[in-house]
RNA sequence: GACCCUAUCGUCUAGAGGCCUAGGACAUUGCCCUCUCACGGCAACAACGCGGGUUCGAUUCCCGCUAGGGUCGCCA
């Protein structure tokens, strides 16, 4: 019977479901493969969450011989950006999360089970939506705008649910002769769901993290096809899906409370549901409470705010990585240089609650991960950055390349054991400054404050500046700081100086400090030996006798 | 308003009735090591939101409360 109005809301398909399942197989894969996808919208934003999500996703999928894909959820025309595809696949390129099948950065696809994004399958879902209509389990609607506002009034002042259900649901009580008069009259029409589902009965929603949980049945006669002819996010959802063979679809917390319909929607085709995740998003702390990282808000949501700032990506991964599996980092520690891949990766070790990002802990996670790296690769990415944020440095480190691997392999030990300085690829500006005319910036407030408390700092320095040779291997060069400090009674053992110190004016510690300040302009530094031998006789003759 | 989710140190968390005197990491503090700063090592500080049950026993199970968060769109 609603044949008739199916025929006559989509006269003209260029296939059928039949022909559509057709070219959508069941995936050949071995036992436990799990197909996974992560599908943003091309607002032209990339959220940081959404990398958590990839990264996630790609491991479950991997881990288990199946597959990553990327689709495109572009059925809002309104909120689509230009470039925002390109943003997109280029960033799970850049932090190295590789996809199976879907779009590419230069917007070509791959794989056999598209096409990946959602404006191209329109004909697809309308094809499963006619047959819905056919079916009786959809219907057209041709509320206005104003007809749901009203809609929703009037349920508030009645004491109802707001939403198209029930009795509320007035299209769906129009006679077949009714439907028909108002699609010859051309009046805009969208297609809704015939929810059988009743609000006072329960049903069991599952979902991995979660366990199973009650909800009440889903009654709403929700919108599966939009006036412009494209798809909501539910019923897109449903449709590929089970096309793709997706067998986990993991997601933010926000669809929880839609999962009575999906699961609703999947019993309606007859369709076998995928296995849900839902994850919480990632929180902030704003004075004193927790919140969501909104895009609009907090500049740390997006990830081109890490690219500017100079995080590694190996770090931002890393950082994430704990964030979904806490036993990342004992893994971690048990193998410093294995491949973020070699983690037993457990989805239902995520937890449910919404994390906190810490910056601090991000911080020291990524010392400790370019700790890690070779001078050399330090120097590749570090320059890789600059190339796009500090030209200046990044013409300097050019020109500079030898002198710059030198200055970053002191004290740089492949354990990871080493220094920790560099956290942030704009750090290295600051570790290498002293070395270059161009970047130094003199003694720093803190080493001035320090030379200030050494009234004889001056003459020590002038003594030191007599004695000292470029030529001095490690142990005679401190063997004359510490002949230094004798001379000016300061203690050349700490020992002593702990034991005793009263008996001197202070310890070679502050000798040394002493010569780094004027050496680096910093308190701190890597191997100060190391460091002269780097800057050369002339210009650390030329620092000591600065003051 | 209705429905749903979440709740352990400052932060990320471990914990699935006795293994908990609640473990680890970051941060903080102290000590040690050392040829200086750092690195490293050791230690300290520090938490089960509240109230009822169930049980011989509850961080763990149940029920309230509270507090955060989410959903209720022709947005995803």
């Amino acid at each position: 019977m609603t044949q008739k109005i199916a025929d006559l809301l989509f006269p003209s398909l260029p296939f059928t479901t039949e022909e559509v399942l057709a070219k959508y197989p069941s995936r050949d894969l071995p036992q436990g493969a799990q197909v996974l996808r992560v599908a943003p919208s091309p607002t032209g934003f990339m959220h940081i969450g959404g990398i958590y999500a990839a990264l996630v996703s790609e491991r479950v999928a991997h881990q288990s011989q199946g597959v990553f894909m990327l689709r495109i959820e572009d059925t809002d025309l309104k909120r689509e950006k230009e470039g925002a595809v390109e943003l997109i696949a280029s960033s799970l390129e850049e932090y190295s999360i590789p996809m199976d099948e879907g779009v590419k950065g230069d917007l070509t696809e791959i794989g056999a089970y598209g096409p990946y994004t959602q404006s191209k399958r329109r004909d697809i879902y309308q094809a499963f939506v006619k047959q819905m209509v056919a079916e009786d389990k959809a219907y057209p609607c041709f509320c206005s705008e104003e007809d749901i506002t009203a809609l929703r009034e009037k349920e508030i002042a009645l004491g109802a649910r707001p939403g198209y259900h029930g009795q509320f649901a007035t299209c769906r009580y129009l006679t077949e002769a009714q439907q028909e008069e108002k699609i010859k009259k051309g009046l805009p029409w969208v297609i809704r769901f015939k929810s059988n589902g009743n609000y006072n009965e329960k049903c069991i929603a599952r979902d991995i993290l979660r366990g199973n949980r009650e909800f009440p049945q889903n009654d709403l006669d929700i919108v599966l096809l939009k006036s412009d002819g494209l798809p909501t996010y539910h019923f897109a959802h449903i449709v590929d899906d089970h096309l793709m063979g997706t067998t986990i679809v993991l997601r933010g917390d926000e669809w929880f409370s839609s999962l009575p319909l999906h699961f609703q929607l999947f019993d309606a085709m007859g369709w076998k549901t995928p296995k849900y995740a839902h994850i919480a998003p990632i929180q902030k702390m704003e004075e004193g409470a927790k919140r969501k990282l909104s895009k609009r808000k907090d500049p740390e949501a997006s990830i081109t705010f890490y690219a500017e700032q100079g995080y590694p990506k190996q770090s931002v991964l890393e950082y994430l990585m704990n964030l979904a599996n806490s036993n990342f980092e004992d893994w971690r520690r048990q193998n410093p240089v294995s491949p973020l891949t070699d983690f037993p990766f457990k989805l239902k070790k995520m937890g449910s609650a919404g994390a906190l990002f810490d910056f601090v802990k991000l911080l020291s996670v990524s010392r400790d991960t370019v700790a890690h790296m070779s001078a050399e690769r330090v120097y590749e990415e570090g320059l890789e950055w600059a190339e796009k944020y500090d030209n200046a440095f990044a013409l300097l480190m050019k020109e500079n390349k030898e002198k710059m691997i030198k200055i970053l392999s002191i004290e740089r030990k492949p354990s990871g054991k080493g220094r920790k300085d560099i956290a942030l690829w704009s750090d290295i500006k600051k570790e290498v400054s002293c070395f270059f005319d161009a970047l130094w910036e003199g003694i720093s407030e803190e080493g001035k404050a320090f030379l200030l408390e050494h009234k004889e700092a001056k003459e020590i320095a002038l003594s030191y500046q007599k004695i000292y040779s470029s030529a001095d291997d490690n142990q005679v060069w401190f063997d004359k700081v510490k002949q230094i400090a004798d001379e000016f009674n300061y203690a050349t053992s700490m020992k002593d100086y702990k034991e005793h110190p009263e008996n001197f004016k202070g310890s070679v510690s502050d000798i040394a400090s002493l010569i780094r300040v004027l050496i680096t302009g910093k308190l701190q530094s890597p191997d100060l030996h190391d460091m002269m031998q780097i800057l050369g006789e002339d210009a650390v003759q030329k620092r000591l006798s600065a003051l």
